[in-house]
DNA sequence: ATATCGAACCAATCAGGAAATTGGTTATGG
DNA sequence: CCATAACCAATTTCCTGATTGGTTCGATAT
């Protein structure tokens, strides 16, 4: 008396030796699709049955995962291909942007300060240079994205490069429209400035501790900044 | 005289003034889209060429951007509104990835431990008997998933949570194909079940640096046991 | 001559739908 | 019991037409 749960014939059991077999011996196309399965009986030369019933097998265990219409891929589910920006922005606001940016960001540039490479920074103080020129709020913004950027580029670390991008695509959604006033540019004196340098400075110096210290300490300047805008408007 | 940067006629000076009293006036249909240049230039009773002058010096100055096909839009630029998980994952390696998890997951874990919920707590706890339960490897997996996505989500930042989900997607696919031995359950003295119970009990202790730390040393000892598969295979 | 406007045209993009593909199900026949 | 075929619904693919920013041309006015 065969188990229950995997009540399954002879043919299908040996559609799943054979299945098993032609998976081991398979390269996958990159994203894990294999035949539909009309191609994959014929090749194997079982029917489509037995086919489906070592399939069922393998989905069950986890190996496999089908869908109507999409094909059946190997892993253990289907995974999100593609997180939307605005979706994420439309369940949230500034305050826990701010937090998390507090909480990556000084990270991210300790692992700067441990993986730069001379090109990385020279392009960051290129960028300090530029953020000085800047005629105007939106020339600035620009030139400060693109300093943060570098430095999250410069981790060498791709998937924090990644979710730095992530946040970055967040932030710009959640604070769109805010306009700054017009005309105007940013102050000699203005604190990002001196911040900038500090953080550029401490990871040019390997300096794992002033490079994170410094980033926070920005960004708590940026969010004591944002803050009373909201205030202000109660 | 006027500045060479700006030579524009009287028309264009005047569809520039126009245009912007209709862009303070206009609520935008939350992507930022606004009419075709078509339709804004009667609507504004001005010909189409000076609407364009217009729009050239906002595009210039940042206030709006255009692309053809899709149309003009408010904001500085046109922003990612999705980003591909393979396309991350096809970038790096399971060292950025266990690195940008030791980043990101304590620090998760502390803000968890300052916002969850008694709700949120339970079911911790539920998911920490299910883990135990776990038959398979699978199962294990699958619940050890959920348990720190719930983490994740008692940090009470949905930015935190969409950052965890957009690492944990990445994760997945950097992984994919690394089969445990089949058949097999985790053992009743696995080192993650100890781990999961400090890192949840610190969370409902309220012990800000106690969470941080458990996950921080869990996800240590996964680490660890990851990288010797790797040597080994070489 | 010069400038400006309207119209036409261009290439990139989007919108919609028909046709093909695919996993899931049912019927037929041996 | 099972292999085969036919059918179903979800999904993808492909194509045509419309839309849109960018450009050019000719008429007209100044």
């Amino acid at each position: 008396m065969v188990e229950p749960k995997d009540r399954i014939g002879n043919g299908g059991q040996a559609a799943l030796v054979q299945l098993q077999a032609y998976l081991a011996q398979l390269d996958l196309p990159e994203d894990g699709r294999l035949p539909p399965e009309r191609e994959l009986c014929e090749s194997l030369g079982v029917s489509r049955g037995d086919l489906r019933k070592a399939l069922d097998v393998l989905e069950k265990d986890g190996h496999i995962w089908r869908h109507v219409g999409k094909g059946t891929f190997v892993g253990s589910g289907p995974i999100e291909e593609t997180i939307g920006i605005s979706e994420i922005a439309r369940q949230t606001n500034p305050a826990d942007v701010m937090r998390a940016r507090l909480i990556i960001e000084p990270e991210i540039a300790r692992e700067a300060a441990l993986h730069a490479t001379l090109a990385d920074i020279a392009a960051m103080r290129q960028s300090l240079v530029q953020t000085r020129e800047a005629a105007t709020w939106r020339q600035y913004e620009n030139i400060d994205n693109l300093l943060h950027r570098q430095i999250a580029q410069a981790s060498r670390n791709n998937v924090l490069l990644g979710l730095f991008d992530v946040l970055n695509a967040v932030r710009r959604t959640v604070v769109w429209g805010r306009l700054r006033s017009e005309g105007a540019r940013p102050p000699a004196d203005h604190h990002s400035f001196a911040d900038h340098e500090r953080i550029v400075d401490a990871i040019a110096d390997r300096d794992l501790a002033g490079a994170s210290t410094a980033m926070r300490l920005h960004l708590q300047q940026v969010g004591r900044r944002l803050i009373p805008l909201h205030e202000a408007a109660e």
